[in-house]
RNA sequence: GGCCCGUUCGUCUAAGGGCUAGGACACCACCCUUUCACGGUGGUGAUACGAGUUCGAAUCUCGUACGGGCUACCA
């Protein structure tokens, strides 16, 4: 099927690479994928103002690491390139002075100066935020106020000038949202936007539109906060390739941080990432913490985040990422707003990694105690410590804490856990441990525990007085998967060593 | 202020005029477990409010309240 849908994405993670822009691109890929069509990717980096020196690759390396590369392109691939805004700088005036020719725009010669006066001189209680629309647009210095003799004089001057829409005066626009269904707007109550800036650059209004048709776009989907200058973007369908060739909006719920839009702030303050990798912002070397690093798996990052907002209307919520192209549909995604909940996020988490293979966690894990200083751990211990705990993990980064215990031995346990309560009997209990323990060849957890507790039997010793103090000894405290276990991974040496160098503290 | 969007357990949501409003996270209890977890079973808990349409409304309509978004030569 002929689908095309597209992403739009300043490079400025602060604006577009949270959890809302990573879902509206997996909401693209997806959707894509499933039809078969093409998936593009769009950098805006018209404002240098909020450009930041190596946000492009690192929105790039997001979405490598959540699997969501576009279909077509990179950056500069693909049959309907570049993608790369400044790029195609050229594309835009033509039809910004189309508009003008056939009386949908108009030049504004306003200052900036100008702009803030008139933003003053007309600010009143009820009119906090005056705007440039109809009502004032006489008042200021443009094609439409002037005479065609001073416009003419005004451009051969070369002074500075930018294009703005000539909303029309009393005018329902309206659309239809894949997700809301019909939305309407009266177009007296927007104003005359600006299409091209003075340096020439479009406007996000005047580009999505052009790149749009330009693109063979059929399908866009952009965050809720972009429905109130829909009606902008319907205008210029309309006046410059046609309402029938106009792609299908959907406008896609916020997700919401504790309060209001989810920010960069909210994931400081709360505790949790917003971004999909660590992001450091080379202008103000601030550290934003991303999920991957929190120790997420990237399928489970895909996963929650397709499900923060829709669902296939089963009470299935753990799917693969095929799983989800086969299922998704843009018409099931909830209208409201979704609240984003870490708690659940980990839930998520903690069933990828119960799902996930031993040996698809092998390396993660390995790379994870390396980064730890827990050097040279042999592949096959690795498994078995693996198959042990990860059940136990939330995080990726919880294997350290659940398995730490088997490459380094306790320095000083818990001690003060086993002391007040230690005796005679079981120092001598030990002992026959130990000599018990010397003598076993098969080594396994089994075995282990059944002699363990036939010598407690035969010394009249409860099972449980003995197994805590033997669990101090080969972990250090009160935690970790049964004892046997870890002993039997731990192997005889290692076992028998630490439990000798106990005795000597005890 | 104006415009737009939204509103079902604390949170994410299901139910598209007809069962006792279902599930998941979180929380609580019990079970399992001679550690800590995992797991299992059960429980607390919601249709914002008010009208209207209808035999029947979470569902359709209107109003109110609340929440959110937008209101830049940002996206």
């Amino acid at each position: 099927m002929d689908k095309r849908v597209r992403v739009r994405f300043a490079p400025s993670p602060t604006g577009g690479l949270h959890l809302g822009g990573m879902r509206t691109v997996l909401y693209n890929c997806l959707f894509a994928k499933k039809y078969d069509g093409d998936f593009v990717l769009r950098i805006e980096d018209t404002d240098q103002s909020r450009y930041v020196a190596g946000a492009e690759e690192y929105i790039f390396n997001c979405l490598k690491w959540a699997g969501l590369e576009p279909t077509e392109s990179s950056v500069h691939g693909g049959n309907y390139g570049p993608y790369r805004q400044s790029e195609r700088k050229g594309l835009y005036r033509k039809y910004a002075e189309q508009l003008v020719k056939d009386g949908h725009a108009y030049y504004a010669f306003d200052t900036p100066g100008d702009l803030e006066k008139m933003r003053h001189d007309f600010k009143t209680e009820q009119n906090p935020s005056p705007q440039y629309d109809g009502s004032i647009r006489m008042k200021m210095r443009n094609s439409v106020s002037l005479s065609a003799d001073e416009t003419k004089k005004l451009l051969d001057e070369n002074v500075r000038y930018v294009i703005r829409i000539k909303m029309p005066e009393h005018e329902t626009v309206s659309f239809t949202d894949i997700i809301r269904g019909e939305v309407s707007f009266d177009t007296s109550t927007i104003d005359d936007k600006v299409l091209l800036k003075a340096d020439g650059m479009p406007t996000y209004h005047l580009a999505v539109v052009v790149d749009d048709h330009l693109m063979k776009i059929s399908h866009a989907f952009r965050g809720e906060e972009w429905l109130p200058s829909a009606p902008i973007h319907v205008l210029l369908w309309k006046y410059l390739f046609g309402l029938n060739k106009m792609p299908q909006w959907a406008h896609l719920p916020l997700i919401l941080g504790p309060n209001g839009k989810l920010s960069k702030r909210d994931g400081a303050k709360y505790g949790f990432p917003v971004f999909a990798m660590n992001w450091s912002d080379p202008k103000t070397n601030e550290l934003t913490e991303g999920f991957k690093e929190k120790g997420f798996l990237p399928e489970a990052f895909i996963n929650l985040l397709a499900l923060l907002g829709w669902n296939d209307g089963t009470e299935q919520e753990i799917f693969t990422k095929e799983e989800l192209i086969g299922k998704f549909s843009i018409e099931r995604v909830h209208s409201g707003g979704a609240k984003f909940d870490y708690e659940k996020a980990k839930w998520f988490n903690h069933e990828w990694i119960k799902k996930s293979s031993v040996d698809s966690l092998q390396s993660t894990v390995m790379s994870l105690l390396l980064e730890k200083g827990i050097t040279a751990v042999d592949d096959s211990i690795l498994s078995k410590v693996i198959r042990l705990v990860k059940d136990r993990c939330t995080l990726l980064t919880d294997f350290y804490d659940q398995s730490y215990f088997f490459f380094i031995s306790p320095e000083k346990g818990d001690v003060d856990a086993v002391k007040p309560k230690w005796n005679e009997a079981k120092q001598l209990f030990f002992a026959e441990v130990i000599r018990n323990y010397e003598l076993n060849n098969d080594w396994k957890a089994i075995t282990l525990e059944s002699s363990f507790k036939e010598i407690a039997a035969v010394n009249q010793i409860k099972p449980g007085e003995v197994l805590l103090p033997l669990r101090i000894m080969l972990v250090g405290g009160k935690f970790g998967p049964g004892v046997f276990d870890i002993a039997e991974i731990l192997g005889k040496e290692e076992t028998l060593g630490r439990i000798k160098k106990a005795l000597t503290v005890f």
